[in-house]
RNA sequence: GCGCCUGUAGCUCAGCUGGAUAGAGUGCGCGGCUACGAACCGUGAGACCGGGGGUUCGAGUCCCUUCAGGCGUACCA
């Protein structure tokens, strides 16, 4: 249960009531359905919620809206609501004042609901899916690559909270060019290792890291007459499958032990094999949307693009002025490019599967890819403008001594997924990667990160959980357990920091729908640290212990509704909720 | 050129579909444990919300324009 929106909900039933009374005496004209919006207001002095409706009508009442205010206030029946009283303010703010009744009714929802509390019908079990990292399994993955897995993984728990029916994906890039890549740049670290460093070049757009040179040692081990026996394509062959044999199991166990799962591990590979790629070229080609020329096929991108943008609301000069190109679909050596694969995963996603919404997350790098790929799927008749949702996230810059390091596959400078966890516990590494919004880049201080003190947010929210736990331990041990809500008077919390905190608590289940609407997880990080600061300032003004029996209940049931939001909140984000630390 | 993202306190960032006097952390200045965990709390100073127009009762938020930074514009993935 929502108890903002039952809040809300009653103070647009009782003011549409007193515009009826009113309208019925003539004190305000009739046929003038009240507008506006209901809002919590910043500052507390002006009440709990505060409506606009007298402002909005203004205009069509052709009256001043302090004087609306004034009628409807003087016509309001607050007997029976969540509401003691209501005023006035400023340039005609109706203002209401929440009754206990209401704060009882929070804590009561937070304990009847449980690790439920938060859930919503939002997303009404439509069927989604987030992909996410698809790390190229060429090399060892990298900063941006978990802070990928922590968004998507992050955002797939909020979506399943808010409603939605959820699937992880990762998609494996294990076809195409940089396979061929990586399988000579193998090649070449292994004829090197056989024959010394200076006998054989190594190719310049190779991967240089020192990952290519461990797997091509492992590779000389279990074959001892390299290279003698085969040709260099079949040697190269054999390359990328043991390389990919070794690193994707360890992509799957590095992501695991960031408490990050799929239901499934999608093979670029099998797309092509399948003759999938093939036929969902054919079907555009089919549709009139491709062409050839100098002996590749071609997808008419710009063409697609400009439909797409026209009907989004651009104008058809809008979208001349825009500068956009064709893409080809299959090479003129035959190969299918990767965004021919792509466009064929997704038909497989949307259509094949049933996804009524596939979620990308992707490097902001890739943002040019976004509309091409929306518009290709349009053009298979797939409704890719709306079905495909990119969550574009801004790189992470890594900083050490407060000097950016350069992340990169092929330099081989890359600080790698694993290690990082030698360094900084799961807990933090999960706060810290979901700190931001998506939009913005993330700094990255490994020197900060390390640290296990307040400077880290995720301590101060872990310390206000582990707080509570050991209060109510501690009282337990003296006789004084957490009793069912039904058996407390929750009127008694009226200290400000009391009411203040158990708004927090209210403000749950709007927090998860906000963060599922804007594909934002961040959100819950910030609702943490909230919470967190509003519990501390509670326990610094109000004695539990030592206070009169009945309000010492009262706080103490207030707390542990506190400790159970903080463990269901830290727990959609993957991080613990400690005992003691 | 075209496109995406970002400009809010010294620093790092919040600010929900436009709402009342723009918030927090950190840093700096004070202060609080013979009291449930001081990994905490209170308090002070610190911002013409990059600039300029516009929309309206009302703009950090919406529109236009301009400046600055990041990224992208492959028969790479």
């Amino acid at each position: 249960m929502n108890l903002i929106d039952a809040a809300k909900e009653q103070i647009g039933t009782l003011l549409n009531e007193a515009y009826e009374r009113c309208a019925a005496d003539g004190t305000l004209p009739g046929g003038c359905p009240l507008g506006g919006t209901v809002e919590i207001p910043k500052d507390v002095v002006f009440g709990d919620y505060a409506s606009s409706a007298a402002m909005a009508a203004a205009r069509r009442m052709r009256m001043a809206p302090r004087k609306i205010a004034d009628a409807l206030t003087a016509r309001l029946d607050l007997a029976g609501t969540y509401f003691e009283s209501v005023s006035v303010a400023g340039a005609g703010f109706i203002n209401f004042r929440l009754g206990a009744k209401w704060y009882g009714d929070v804590i009561r929802c937070v304990e009847s609901e449980g690790e439920s509390y938060g859930c919503s019908d939002a997303g009404g079990g439509e069927r989604v899916m987030v992909e996410f990292v698809s790390a190229n399994p060429t090399g060892p993955m990298h900063m941006g690559n978990a802070r990928g897995g922590v968004l998507g993984d992050t955002l797939a728990n909020v979506l399943a909270k808010a409603g939605y029916d959820v699937w992880r994906e990762f998609y494996v890039n294990d076809a195409g060019n940089q396979i061929h890549k990586f399988a000579t740049s193998i090649y070449a670290r292994a004829m090197q290792e056989k024959f010394g460093e200076e006998k054989y070049a190594f190719p310049e757009d190779g991967y240089h890291g020192e990952d290519i040179r461990e797997l091509a040692r492992g590779f000389l081990e279990t074959a001892p007459t390299f290279p003698e026996g085969k040709s260099e394509e079949e040697w190269q062959e054999d390359m990328a499958r043991f390389g990919l044999e070794r690193n994707i199991p360890r992509m799957k166990s590095d992501l695991k032990k960031y408490g990050i799962e799929y239901d499934q591990w999608f093979y670029e590979s099998g797309l092509h094999s399948s003759g999938y790629v093939a036929e969902t070229v054919e079907i555009l080609a089919k549709n009139g949307w491709t062409y050839e020329r100098e002996g590749a096929l071609w997808l008419k991108t710009a063409e697609l693009l400009r439909r797409k943008y026209i009907s989004e609301g651009k104008t058809p000069e809008e979208a001349e002025k825009l500068d956009l190109k064709d893409d080809v679909l299959r090479r003129a050596n035959g190969f299918y490019t990767y965004f021919a694969a792509d466009i064929a995963y997704h038909r497989d996603k949307i259509e094949k599967r049933g996804f009524s919404k596939v979620i990308n997350v992707w490097g902001a790098d890739h943002h040019g890819h976004v509309a091409r790929l929306q518009a290709a799927v349009d053009g298979l008749g797939l409704e890719g403008s709306k079905r495909i949702v990119i969550v574009l996230m801004q790189l992470v810059n890594l900083l050490q001594n407060g000097e950016p390091v350069r992340m990169s596959k092929r330099t081989g400078k890359a600080i790698a997924l694993a290690d990082l966890l030698d360094e900084i516990s799961v807990d933090a590494a999960r706060f810290y990667f979901n700190n931001r919004a998506s939009t913005s880049p993330l700094d990255f201080d490994l020197d900060l990160a390390v640290r296990q003190d307040s400077e880290n947010p995720v301590y101060y929210v872990q310390y206000a959980h582990a707080r509570i736990c050991n209060l109510i331990s501690m009282l337990a041990s003296e006789g004084q357990a957490v009793k069912p809500a039904g058996e407390v008077d929750l009127t008694l919390l009226t200290d400000d920091t009391e009411t203040a905190l158990i708004k927090q608590l209210s403000a749950y289940p709007e927090e998860i729908k906000l963060a599922a609407r804007d594909l934002d997880p961040s959100r819950v990080n910030k609702y943490l640290v909230e919470l967190s600061a509003k519990f501390h300032r509670f326990y610094n003004a109000c004695r539990i212990k030592g206070a009169r029996a009945d309000i010492a209940d009262a706080r103490l049931k207030l707390a542990d509704a506190v400790r159970s939001v903080l463990e269901n909140a830290l727990g959609v984000l993957g991080v613990s909720a400690p005992e003691r630390m």
